[in-house]
RNA sequence: CGCGGGGUGGAGCAGUCAGGUAGCUCGCGAGGCUCAUAACCUCGAGGUCGGUGGUUCAAAUCCACCCCCCGCAACCA
């Protein structure tokens, strides 16, 4: 397992809104899974990108008096030019207006098409123009739309229609005999409850008179595809384009649950449709509730990355959201529970430690690591940092970060009692007691070494700046088989510490 | 029968899938230490885990029914 490839994806982003709160925190998880498997021997490929096309966009490009290009052009850069400022950069970022992702999208329908998988029919419904899809009676409220609250518009046109249902059987047993394909468990139920009501066939098409912007059907000149062969496919272009097809079958998507149907339902069955290997795994997560009342007046209802990353530092912000959210259950965002989070674990507890540690090392020994001598105590801080590093593999494996974060601590926090219980301070002041204090000292850098090598896919820029303080070189941080007692030979030197996460002091708090 | 989330010490949460000492952060009380970012460590007060019934040697955790709260006005992940 541990050897495979790890191909990871984010949705592609529909370009009508600019990065926010649930973009980021889908982007993060990814960068986070795939630092943590880089750094564990496995090869990882992470892609994200924007979703370009329809009538959202064609409408908002129309009101700015840009092309519809034009105006995903911007957007899209903006996603990009984030994620680049915020560490969180993919392997590839795909858009749907690639031309190669577009020559592959009509290659796929044109495959589908000659076997007979797609077909032409007439169809009568109610059309939400807000939701861009049409309603069955039944799901309406009241007659409205359960979103916009409008009057559907009864249209009737011709369309091209995937023959999905006759893949739902063989998509139920998938489900039923590989329980790991969509996780958290919760979701493959719900998509196995949705799986036993008719599923029907799924209008693909649009025809160009009502909406222009978007791949020409390529058996039909007169029609445009719209959203699902169009941006599902995106995950598969995206390494046709890199030339990494052979990553396709260990996919991993990363989605929250408003889209689960799409990525549970349409998808597989497309790719039966298509021959294509199925995708390896379906991640699922919950939403970020905004408790508005708890938001700053600056911060608004909108949470953008960038202002986070400016108030706060991206990797407080990356530990709140992956510290705070269960995967797959809803979570509030408070600006304050960050705060909190930040000044309790990252400043009182990782950033106190390292500064205690360093200084002490700097102060008593001018930043030489003394010899180690190892007691029971040292073995016993020895064996928390092991055990955290047992309890973090599996509760990332299993998509619990929060949990895994929870096990590190662990570590630390036991190694903040080690200094009390050890007490290298009163130690060092008596020549007797040095070195026994050099020896403790030297543990604890052993733990802050291995506290930078766990925390890594979590906080990286912290995890680089914390080998850095401690004199070790960059790429000390990807040996995580490293021994204990190996890092620092005779004579190496640390570095006078540095406030890794200063406090958040809030007026009136 | 719309969809979804939730009710755990004063506040905010984890734990529920794989039943067996109820854990974390903040706050509160007492003490310790003085290396450190007024941080760190120890001890303590405070919970019948929404309710009722059931299964079990054992239930916050499984089953049934009931009560209550919240989101779906957004930035849709």
């Amino acid at each position: 397992m541990t050897g495979e490839p790890l191909y990871l994806t984010t949705p592609i982003y529909y370009v009508n809104a600019e990065p926010h709160l649930g973009h980021t925190y889908t982007t993060v998880v990814a960068d986070t899974l795939a630092r943590f498997w880089r750094a564990r021997g496995r090869e990882t490929f992470v892609v994200t990108g924007t979703d370009e096309h329809g009538d959202k966009i064609a409408q908002a490009a129309a009101k700015a008096s840009v092309s519809p290009k034009a105006y995903a052009d911007r957007v899209s850069a903006l996603f990009r030019s984030t994620w680049e400022a915020t560490g969180l950069t993919p392997g590839y970022f795909v858009r749907t207006t690639d031309p190669g992702h577009v020559a592959f999208v009509q290659k796929v329908l044109a495959a589908i098409h000659a076997r007979g998988d797609i077909y032409f029919d007439r169809y009568r419904g109610l059309y939400c123009f807000g939701c861009e899809r049409f309603y069955q009676e039944r799901e309406l409220v009241n007659g409205l739309c359960p979103d916009h609250k409008q009057a559907p518009t009864e249209i009737a046109e011709e369309n091209y229609f995937f023959r999905m249902g006759r893949y739902k059987e063989r998509l139920v047993r998938l489900l039923e005999d590989e329980p790991d394909r969509i996780t958290p468990e919760g979701y493959r139920r719900e998509v196995l409850a949705m799986l036993r009501e008719p599923i029907g066939d799924l209008c693909i098409s649009r025809p160009k008179s009502r909406l222009d912007w978007g791949i020409d059907l390529p058996f039909d000149a007169r029609y445009v595809t719209y959203v699902w062969f169009d941006a599902l496919l995106s995950y598969v272009s995206a390494l046709e384009h890199v030339g990494r097809l052979d990553l396709w079958p260990t996919a991993h998507h990363l989605i929250a649950k408003d889209i689960l149907k799409p990525h549970a339902i349409f998808w597989p069955t497309m790719l039966m449709a298509a021959e294509l290997p199925l995708y390896r795994r379906l991640c699922v997560h919950g939403y970020w509730q905004m408790d508005r009342d708890k938001m700053s007046k600056s911060l608004g209802n909108v949470v953008r990355p960038l202002e986070m990353q400016a108030r706060y530092g991206m990797d407080a912000f990356r530990y709140y959201l992956l510290r705070e959210m269960a995967f797959g259950q809803d979570a509030d965002f408070s600006e304050a529970a960050l705060i909190a989070r930040l000044n309790a674990d990252l400043a009182n507890g990782l950033g106190n430690l390292a500064s205690r540690v360093l200084a002490m090392q700097q102060r008593y020994f001018a930043g030489v690591v003394q010899p180690a001598a190892p007691t029971p105590a040292d073995l016993a801080l020895r064996a928390a940092f092991d055990a955290a590093r047992r309890d973090l593999d599996a509760q990332v494996a299993d998509f619990a970060f929060h949990r895994g974060l929870e096990a590190l601590w662990r570590a630390l926090d036991h190694a903040n009692k080690y200094v009390v219980e050890t007490a290298p301070f009163t130690l060092a002041k008596d020549p007797g007691g040095r070195p026994r204090a050099g020896a403790v000292l030297h543990e604890l850098c052993e733990a802050l070494r291995v506290t930078a090598q766990l925390v890594e896919p979590f906080l990286p820029e912290t995890a680089a700046r914390l080998a850095r303080l401690l004199g070790l070189p960059a790429d000390v941080l990807g040996r995580l088989d490293l021994p204990w007692g190996d890092a620092f030979p005779a004579g190496h030197r640390t570095a006078a510490p540095e406030a890794l996460f200063p406090r958040v002091e809030v007026p009136g708090a």
